[in-house]
DNA sequence: ACAGATCATGAATCCATCT
DNA sequence: AAGATGGATTCATGATCTG
């Protein structure tokens, strides 16, 4: 009797392959995973240390499979990962991979380069980045996720009724708000350091997962590190293959996999809540034309003072924000700028906070 | 007489010229403009217009080739642009170019390519972008844009003090929340139709502009469109250079241009940090007899230091700058002494910083 | 035990000027 | 041109310490 091999008899399901992702994905059955993750090496090139204002040194990510000699290297490593791995998609297959601009449009472009249909990209937006310590830049707040298909017109899993769900009703936008991954989810070695530079929120991979699989799909994840895709993939009854090329990863990788329950959701339910007002910067009232600089503005008693380019006040050899000029006017320890000052409309006074209100309910949309 | 032509002379400040931005940017000054401002399209007709670097043509074949030839097309269009881009900006120049996923990363590669030196990549995040009324995808909430240097290392303009004004005194995040252009603000053609595709909000080129230029920069936009960045431009005092090939959408900007007046000088002026402060030697303070040579200074943590009549300052063996031996004493990396001591005064103690802003505040005189 | 203060830390391409 | 020096610069969160 004959009998016809299934390709997934092949596949070495829920385990930590090790080695080289490129070789180690080439020796899988191609056409064989629904979903691949990919949070390859960023190329940070950094060159010296950084210190915060407060002299204690940023524990930078200076490991050696970080380190490229060039973008041509770079380009080439990505090249032939994204290679390997369209190989190894079904045809209704997808891809994410994650970066940040020092590799994020080399990325893309390649996906691109390799026939991949982007579907989106999508803006994971930090709740609590590090700040930029030095001032010179703009926080540097987000990471850039791409999702894509094997080809333009090809099928893909999109759970659009799961994720509006997961969004209290509303269709999921291209920017996701979801904290670093730190506290009691952050891996911590035998030293009580962290197991790994870059390891990623569950809450990421969950929304990842639940919007873009099905239960049973197979999700290979090819820079496995400490396996938060593999967690969550088992938490959701996704199966994954991880590969890893360094052992002190797979190793707290394993461990913390044999941790892990099918829908255990406890580390799931922690990004959700905690909805309150949404602060508005009286700089805003300026940039969106509400207000104008030059224009003037009156305190209850009658002071005025004059809008500024970046949303300050001038008064009376005064400067600062809107509570600082209004507290330094009444000589008060402090000031609520928002009930404090009104500005003319069509021979009227108007409170500013009624901007604010028009703002924040534009916010809602 | 001998007379030397300043570029400026040779520039057409504030104009709107007609034509190809290649051919319009390769016809001015090299090195005169601080900052390009380009939201290039990306839905061109390439096959019948656009050449391969080696100025082949390139034809249309069959459809996996056709794909290819395209984006091939595209990038040589860019790398065309961003070439007469970078010879135009002076030294201490910077360009934005924004994008979506269709195009953004391979604008992003293509400035690394060219030695451009990425400083951030910010998401306009739209608080009310179109929905994706098919339900196939994440909804489309966000663009991209890139900020770069003219190469490693070189200077740029970074109004850190009024970004922070304007998010309220937290610094600003590289996602920023902005309503797209609709209302008032979208301008319309004779039929009542939109004037332009993709008009940006004003208050998107607000914060670009206030952020990383100063009044008087000059501030060129190879894509101008109907021109919102001449027209924030001139409102904040900033010279603009528009180049546009459509003539419809160069007679609506400038009859939008007309239209906008400069806000004041105050309103211009903008939060300074204290590295705008003039720099005081702290032998000055010595010098002027606001501390005398012998007399102890102290630290936060109560250890003392004698002034010397050069304004050094000596304690434990360790001797030098106010600065050096905060740092020998803390063991720190460095130290900003004018904060780290203080010294006494009628039984109080007093930061020696209160005495560096007494020099300033006589300089102002 | 509990509240408040203090400390630690996270994918970071993080200085300007003078000698 | 390279090296030395002055001195400016941080937000959110969880853990640990203090009273």
């Amino acid at each position: 009797m004959t009998r016809t091999t299934r390709v997934d008899e092949a596949l070495p399901l829920n385990t930590v392959l090790a080695g080289d992702c490129i070789e180690v994905m080439n020796g899988l059955p191609a056409g064989s995973v629904d979903l691949i993750f990919a949070d390859p090496p960023y190329n940070l090139q950094l060159k010296n240390q950084l210190h915060r204002p407060d002299n204690s040194r940023v524990d930078a990510v200076d490991d050696a499979w970080d380190q490229f000699s060039s973008f041509e290297a770079y380009d080439a490593f990505t090249r032939a990962w994204l290679a390997a791995a369209k190989r190894l998609l079904k045809p209704g297959g997808a891809i994410w991979v994650i970066g940040s601009y020092h590799n994020v449009f080399r990325l893309g472009a390649e996906l691109q380069n390799q026939g991949y249909w982007i579907l989106n990209d999508v803006v994971w937006r930090k709740s609590n980045p590090m700040p930029n310590f030095r001032g010179k830049r703009f926080t540097n707040a987000h990471e850039t996720l791409i999702w894509a298909s094997v080809g333009e017109g090809a099928k893909y899993t999109f759970n659009y009724e799961a994720l509006k769900a997961l969004n209290e009703g509303i269709q999921m936008r291209s920017d996701w708000v979801i904290p670093i991954c730190n506290g009691h989810e952050r891996l911590k070695d035998d030293q009580g350091d962290k197991a790994h530079p870059t390891q990623k929120p569950e809450a990421l991979l969950h929304r990842v997962l639940v919007g873009t699989t099905n239960p049973g799909d197979v999700v290979l994840d090819p820079f496995f590190g400490t396996g938060t895709t593999g967690a969550v993939a088992k938490m959701l009854g996704r199966d994954f293959i991880g590969i890893e090329r360094e052992e002190a990863y797979r190793k707290v990788a394993e461990k913390r996999l044999a941790k892990v329950r099918r829908f255990d959701r406890e580390a799931l339910t922690v990004s959700a809540g905690k909805r309150q007002e949404p602060r508005v910067p009286f700089g805003q009232l300026v940039e969106r034309g509400l207000l104008s600089p030059g224009e003037m503005l009156q305190s209850p008693r009658g002071k005025i003072a004059k809008i500024r380019a970046d949303g300050t006040l001038v008064s009376e050899n005064v400067k600062g924000s809107i509570h600082q000029v209004g507290a330094a006017l009444e000589g008060a320890p402090s000031c609520n700028g928002w009930t404090y000052w009104s500005f003319k409309r069509e021979g009227k006074s108007v409170p500013i906070d009624v901007l604010r209100q028009q703002i924040r309910s534009e916010m809602h949309d």
